[in-house]
DNA sequence: CTGAAAGCGCTTACAG
DNA sequence: CTGAAAGCGCTTACAG
């Protein structure tokens, strides 16, 4: 019943030309004559063609398809991240082969020198602590390998400067009268995930505090899973340390959305009793009215993207490091009221 | 640098036999000679030979892959499902795919019927309401689409009778004295994930409570996300309704957790003011001596990728359905202490 | 049980 | 700019 796929062969008959001729249409080759590119193509309109990726695979000796491997926390993150890595690779038409790390198990097989992950052209690893899970901190295989969100001196790596984040969050919070606080995420496979962002995070905010003339106190560091509901727990335990007005520095939007629910449902008003900053800058803040340090997460999936796509395309220099910053977005859980003069200090 | 990799054509030269042989050895057909098999395994061996996928799925005309397509919450959950889906598939030399539901936006791009999840095989679907999502709850392709830890009419399912796990739950719980009090877990996603899960065991425990004479109020139901944090506020919250003790059935381990952490800082025992089962049978429960209903997860995995196999080797019946059961693990988070008579009712 | 051959659907020099 | 041909590394009837 599945009636025969159309091939190349098809396609060039129909077309009248080689199958070399549909071939280099199919690759963006330069050299082929624009009204034959568009009577190649039209035919293949017509005939609802799409190459065959193995063949195409077999043929070429490589897979056209780079391994990401990723954490399953941080959903909206990773899927945005993902969004920006996929832009750069369907361009070039690869594909991506996805090694979610679901448990430390998975993770320990993706790493096995005889793993899938490593029969692609290349690696994009998504994963602060992985490299450190290796012996000598490398992976074990000759392909070309990228980290995202992440850096090391052995690899290519587009990673975002957390610290400076941190310092923006304090430089934005300082302004406020009250004392300070902040939310450390901290996920339970610890060495393996983005255990050193949510350290470097509000590493930079107590750093900045100091320059602005204020202070963290140890115990206003609340460590908490990554989950809303961490959140809340978060506002509770500082809750119990002191009265309001609190200046939170979240460390990631879905935090500071559990905060957002406990303080209503303590009855505190953001932006007056509870200033509350996010990290991320994910679309539904803006609804919210949550200020957050708005991380380009597309735009540095893509630079690892072309990173590893430079590699696989033979270029041989020392690693590179593309480094990216967020931007403070301010909105209604950090806007002075008319009692709390911006020239506070 | 980087020597070719060895192809099927030395090894039949070393073997000194034709690349027929070799292939056949390579896909366990049965009419080799065990003395010629022997022979090419040890060149093969030696050679450090492995088959290119590529050129097998070129000449047998298929992906020899399977797509799964699962929500990336529950990872533990998860990734035990994957174990029992990949023991079966790896002895069909078949490959997985992964399709994990980042977001919203990803899973509508997955279900598209241009995606690459309908290019291989086969579809391993892991999630209850996702068949909902679709025109007449079909997915858009002509390859088999199996369902795992969910239901439909349309298609072959290997599901949890999470109604009788909520229902055994009862049945262990009423033999205390005092309340009872339930949680149930509520992703973000919601129609997409857990969901029904949820709701079904919840539904049943009520239902067994009902049987035993005793009942489950409604308010003493806690909507948690699913996250162990969420386990503490549901103690939190149960706290605030009645004394102890609490009869609790968590829903899922890893609520169960929480709860177990909450009243640790509460000051409530287990077993004895909080009396707690969990869902799941997840290996860290015994060292916690959390009570729970183990789940055959591995088993149901490996149930859902042989009915996938059987459709892709073409068989065509009526969708077929196998349902597991959980098992009652009771340890010392419901051990009735001696204050607690077990004939109560 | 086994070999030689055809074929899978592409890519890529090589000529023109 | 384009075609014809070789080749990628397998599987699978077809003979024997």
């Amino acid at each position: 019943m599945a009636k025969r796929k159309p091939t190349i062969h098809e396609v060039a008959h129909l077309a009248q030309v080689g199958i070399g001729t549909v071939s280099r249409v199919l690759n963006n080759h330069p050299s082929v004559r624009p009204e034959t590119r568009n009577r190649v193509l039209s035919v293949m309109a017509d005939l609802g063609y799409s190459p065959n990726p193995h063949a195409r695979r077999v043929a070429g000796g490589r897979s056209y398809t780079v391994s990401v491997i990723l954490p399953v926390i941080s959903t909206e993150f990773y899927s945005r991240l993902l969004e920006g890595i996929e832009q750069v690779l369907s361009e070039e038409r690869y594909e991506i082969a996805l090694f979610p790390i679901f448990s430390p198990t998975r993770l320990r097989r993706y790493l096995e020198n005889r793993s899938l992950a490593y029969q692609t052209d290349g690696l994009l690893v998504a994963s602060q602590g992985l490299a450190y899970l290796l012996p000598n901190q490398k992976f074990p295989t000759e392909r070309p390998v990228v980290l995202v969100d992440a850096y090391s001196p052995h690899y290519d790596s587009a990673y975002m400067d957390n610290y400076l984040g941190g310092r923006m969050a304090a430089a934005h919070l300082a302004q406020f009268p009250g004392e300070f606080f902040a939310i450390q995420m901290q996920e339970e496979l610890d060495e393996v995930m983005r255990n050193t962002v949510g350290r470097e995070r509000v590493a930079g905010f107590r750093e900045g505090l100091r320059e602005a003339g204020r202070s963290l106190p140890e115990d206003h560091v609340f460590a908490s899973r990554f989950s809303a509901d961490g959140g809340r727990l978060a506002l509770q335990y500082f809750m119990r340390l002191a009265p309001p007005p609190y200046n939170i520095f979240a460390g990631a939007d879905l935090l500071a959305l559990g905060v957002l629910e406990e303080a209503e449902r303590q009855g505190l008003r953001p932006g007056e009793e509870v200033r509350l900053l996010g990290f991320d800058g994910h679309p539904w803040t803006e609804t919210r009215g949550l200020s957050t340090l708005a991380q380009p997460i597309e735009a540095m999936g893509a630079a690892a993207a072309r990173l590893l796509m430079e590699r696989i395309r033979g270029y041989r220099g020392t690693p590179r490091t593309q480094r990216f910053e967020p931007t403070l977005v301010a909105r209604a859980s950090t806007r002075p009221g008319p009692e709390c003069p911006k020239s506070f200090a």
